[in-house]
DNA sequence: GCAATTAGTTTACTTATTAAACGAATTGAT
DNA sequence: ATCAATTCGTTTAATAAGTAAACTAATTGC
């Protein structure tokens, strides 16, 4: 049980003290007791300590017209590192940053692994990626993997795109290189990205079309997951009670009308070819294709249904769209929110991803911050900032 | 910005105190100090303070085999009152309670109310009630009222079968009686009453299918409303995109086909009767009406519908599906899990309601005590409790 | 050079928890 | 009947964290 403590007190004001240098510094210790409310005397206690953690730091003083010059506290983000791993079903991505989510690196790999190999194979990939980094005083702060398939606790529970489930990822990685270790759905790590990076709210979702369909729940600033990692896979509600089978049993799934999956595959069927990359289909679009453009109407239809239905089950102060065709066009945006224009959907406020590609390694980043600093990191001023 | 201080320390400790007393009670200071991990020297502090402000009191000792007997502690649950209110469309429901939810009455009036005097008949119904009650040292607690539409803030936003949207229910009942007044909607009630009388778990959906269908969502212990109280509202989630045409504008919303005023107009409709009851309707099934088997079906498919979508959606501990239907008929609840057997749903657990047609006033009485005591009542040995 | 102002530290105090000793109450063995 | 063993609850001294207020430090402008 978790109950008051002197300790706890301490724990609290310091990781506030933590957060507001991280967030928001260069910050004086006369500003943050201003902003929390706590005396300047346990300000400069806490700050005394942080500073001999080696978590923020004393810079030069700020420019202000009147009395004594404050002292600038800033965070040490240079002072330890973070690996964020996109286990995509044909790409492996390994990103590194330092305790700020800052580019440190990024390298792409053919993912050619099997399930015998890909565990030793990510060590492989991993070591490359630190061979590149400075030494510092923390070293690495943990690895993240965003796994696309459903996952749980740190194991993969099904993945339809690749053989990997059931395997101690967590574990052997932590052995391995005696860090953390999380592995967490794509979906998941994407709306978390958009949230620290982008779209500072406490309720959002983040619907994620890529294979399949699958949705991240931010509700009160926390992911949310169900109680077996399975909340979000919208992709097997239904939306069509009469309609296309779903391999998992029902009929009118969500996915197999709005995934990139089901588009490109029908696109295929109806060309007769093998295979179509998103890139293809795109390419297609854009040159007037009436079989493209039918089926983007397709998308636009069936994504906006699964808006309305998110919008009528969360009504979030968000939702973000990260997909592949929204990201190629983006006129599917004002296409998708023109559908939603009816009485329960007043409220809507449907965004673009501001992360696209990478929010799914930059909310793997911001897992490993949560996990090493006990802080929820919000990113001032970032690049990827909207509104 | 809500920071550590001694204070918080005594207050995080203290309403543990009371939460153990309330909803493991009688227990003695000794037993709490080992459930809570805090100091026989706290425990007792606590104690004597809660004991002065008439929240616990002392009673007999326990019978124990070895050394000396404990002193046992209960709650005081009849030094205050709880009144809780169903605002039906037809029917007005009131119910008094000790501060556990004991009965103290329940009275039920015809709603004849307009917009003009729905207050002023509240203010009536709530002192007839009070009139019945005796003296106690704190009086009425608060009052809760459940409405069948979107609230957000004590406000009614949205109620499609009564004129009553915008009206000051609260602000004027919290004048006229100077207690909390809380309007909440119904399947949130609902949800909060199944999960403190029967079903302690931390993330729960509640399915409520009356003249609308609504889903209460409890996550972390927590309801959650949305941001503007509008969560939960999957009767305009689309289950049939091409389906029959919904007031809301869209197409094939859940409404149209498995709410009570669904599946009791087409009914009507098909007999060509005026209007029907829920209650009628029953008898003609029972009687082997074939109509009416139809849209047992009807209701039964498109109920398993939408638990699918809540399981794939929240992935909860439980699922309650509240509805007159499946009060009256209950295989229906074998029926449609039965139609959830596919790889997606293996997580299922529905459940009947513990409470039926008395969950929103017990939800009610819940938010009051949370709102009085400052803690989560969880029923032990409730007459409702389920597994 | 001094008043005014702001930043940050020091000091005395308050309060809540803890650990350990202690007193109280009860059982069972001698 | 008495006393050791046991458990319950209180008392006491120590510790730790926050607060308020006084104090020192540093800077600007008159």
């Amino acid at each position: 049980m978790i109950t008051g403590s002197k300790a706890m007190i301490r724990d609290i004001n310091s990781h506030l003290v933590l957060e507001t240098v991280l967030n928001e510094g260069p910050i004086s210790r006369a500003a943050i007791s201003v902003k929390l409310g706590l005396t300047k005397a346990t300000i400069s206690a806490i700050v005394a300590d942080l500073i001999d953690r080696q978590f923020i730091r004393e810079i030069g003083s700020d420019d202000t017209s009147l009395g004594r010059k404050p002292i600038l506290l800033e965070f040490c983000k240079e002072n330890g590192h973070i690996i964020s791993i996109d286990l995509g079903v044909n790409t492996i991505t390994a990103f590194t940053s330092d305790l700020k989510g800052n580019d440190c690196g990024l390298k792409m790999f053919p993912n050619n692994y099997t399930r015998d190999n890909i565990i030793s194979g990510l060590i492989y990939i991993i070591n490359l990626s630190l061979a590149e980094l400075p030494e510092t005083p923390f070293g690495l702060a943990g690895i993240a993997i965003g796994v696309h398939g459903v996952t749980n606790g740190n194991e993969i529970l099904f993945a339809p795109y690749y053989d990997y489930s059931g395997l101690p990822f967590a574990d052997r990685l932590s052995e391995h290189f005696e860090v953390p270790v999380f592995l967490e759905n794509e979906a998941n790590l994407s709306v978390i990205g958009e949230k620290c990076f982008c779209y500072n709210v406490p309720n959002m979702i983040g619907l994620s079309v890529h294979s399949g369909v699958g949705a991240g729940i931010i509700i009160d600033g926390k992911l949310y997951t169900g109680i077996n990692g399975n909340a979000g896979e919208i992709g097997h509600t239904i939306i069509n009670v009469d309609g296309r089978k779903c391999p998992c049993g029902n009929h009118g799934c969500l996915e197999q009308y709005a995934s990139e999956r089901a588009i490109l595959t029908d696109y295929a069927e109806i060309r007769e070819l093998e295979k179509v990359t998103i890139e293809e289909f795109v390419a297609a679009y854009n040159s007037g294709d009436k079989t493209a453009s039918d089926l983007v109407d397709q998308f636009v239809r069936y994504t906006a249904v699964a808006v309305n239905n998110l919008l009528n089950t969360f009504n979030p102060d968000v939702i973000v769209i990260n997909s592949g065709f929204t990201i190629n066009i983006p006129e599917l945006h004002e296409r998708i929110r023109d559908q939603l224009k009816n009485r329960m959907n007043k409220y809507c406020t449907l965004v673009p991803s501001g992360l696209q590609d990478i929010s799914i390694l930059l909310g793997g980043v911001c897992l490993i911050i949560k996990d090493y600093l006990g802080v929820d990191y919000s990113a001032p001023n970032s690049d990827f900032m909207m509104g």
